[in-house]
RNA sequence: GCCUCUGUAGCUCAGUCGGUAGAGCAGAGGACUGAAAAUCCUCGUGUCGAUGGUUCGAUUCCGUCCGGAGGCA
């Protein structure tokens, strides 16, 4: 079976994988598929980072701002679509660019993880989470354990969300969690990955252009984005993007906008330091550090890079 | 000038009735299959301001010096 090519480049928040990508995507005739968690909602701009029109400077974007934040959306529909407009761009011609920050979207997309049958029922998740709170994790995890054994192990008493997930997953369809994650790695991967990985060799220096974002975030307009965002529903899945939330004790008087600010500089922190223990273990991945090349290197090193591995 | 308080982890501070010390925050490492910017786990050696003295032994007691805060003049 034909491989499609596809380039990869992830990295954490604020390690300029934008850039990079659209100057890739131009010197290869590529069109960019964002794999972004949260720059797929049409009312999350300034605090996701959302490439600007200029930005993308002509090069065509895909699965960006395409979401209303009052609509579920899941890593089953990203793969979907994300596999479908890989395809699309690889049969025009075209070489496909992921590009993004969420790992599981990345690493869900590029090894092929097939989430077909829909196995979500949230009338039991709402059920499952009330007993959560009501008899503790440790319970529910017993529960687990006699049906599930290899998932219970592997759970923390105290990540409820999990626990409740694979019981969800057992009762609904008879079929373990554990066993469903074996079936959905079983077919072929359709795509030839290159990946790049974008970060910082000393971690202050990420942390310092995070903090430099943010407080342009807040110039650009966040505030009156934060209380637009907050005035409408929306998903628990869109709430939780880092850049409102943080803003409520503000915006209520519960504390200073200094204070606030400070919180959305950490979290975004946390979050790339995440995002880099979920980078790390795929071996696949070819690092390239901001904090030593300049930005002319780093883009022809990109750039041998995936010609050696796609073009050659 | 005198008096009082104070100096302990990157920060804020506990503590040791003399046997070289521990919390919170910050930070680091890790996990991750339908909420993933979420959720969860693990991790604390630092000339206890400097220097003399007492002591088997001082971060702890005493003296001096150097920072910092306040009070009286």
């Amino acid at each position: 079976m034909e491989q499609i090519p596809l380039a990869v480049i992830v990295g954490p928040t604020g390690s300029g994988k934008t850039a990079l990508s659209v100057r890739l995507a131009k010197a290869f005739g590529g069109e960019i598929v964002s794999a972004d968690s949260m720059q797929i909602y049409k009312q999350m701009q300034i605090a996701t980072a959302k490439p600007t029109l200029e930005e993308m400077e002509g090069v065509p974007h895909h699965l960006i701002g395409f979401q209303d934040c009052s609509e579920p959306f899941s890593v089953a529909d990203y793969v979907d679509m994300a596999g479908k407009a890989v395809r699309e761009i690889y049969e025009k011609g075209k070489l496909p660019f992921l590009v993004g920050g969420t790992g599981l979207y990345v690493s869900s997309l590029v090894n092929n993880v097939s989430f077909n049958e829909i196995i979500s029922e949230p009338a039991l998740r709402a059920e499952l989470q009330k007993r959560l709170k009501l008899e503790g994790g440790q319970k529910l995890l017993e529960e687990l354990r006699e049906f599930d054994p290899e998932t219970a192990a592997a759970l923390h008493p105290n990540n409820g969300n999990r626990i409740v997930r694979a019981i969800e997953v057992y009762r609904l369809t008879g079929v373990s969690m554990s066993e469903h994650q074996r079936l959905s790695r079983q077919k072929p991967s359709p795509y030839k990955p290159c990946m790049i990985g974008l970060s910082a060799k000393n971690r202050q220096v990420l942390y310092d252009r995070i903090n430099l974002r943010v407080d342009l975030m807040l110039k650009a307009g966040l505030l009156e984005e934060a209380k637009e965002v907050l005035s409408r529903p929306g998903t628990k899945t869109a709430f939780q993007a880092i850049g409102y939330k943080e803003l409520k004790g503000y915006f209520d008087g519960s504390c200073t906008l200094e204070e606030a600010v400070e919180t959305i500089k950490r979290e975004t922190r946390r979050y790339a330091k995440r995002q880099l223990t979920w980078f790390r273990r795929d071996e696949r991945i070819h690092w390239l550090f901001l904090d030593e090349l300049e930005e002319d290197c780093l883009f022809k090193a990109a750039r041998r890079i995936i010609k050696k591995e796609l073009c050659g």
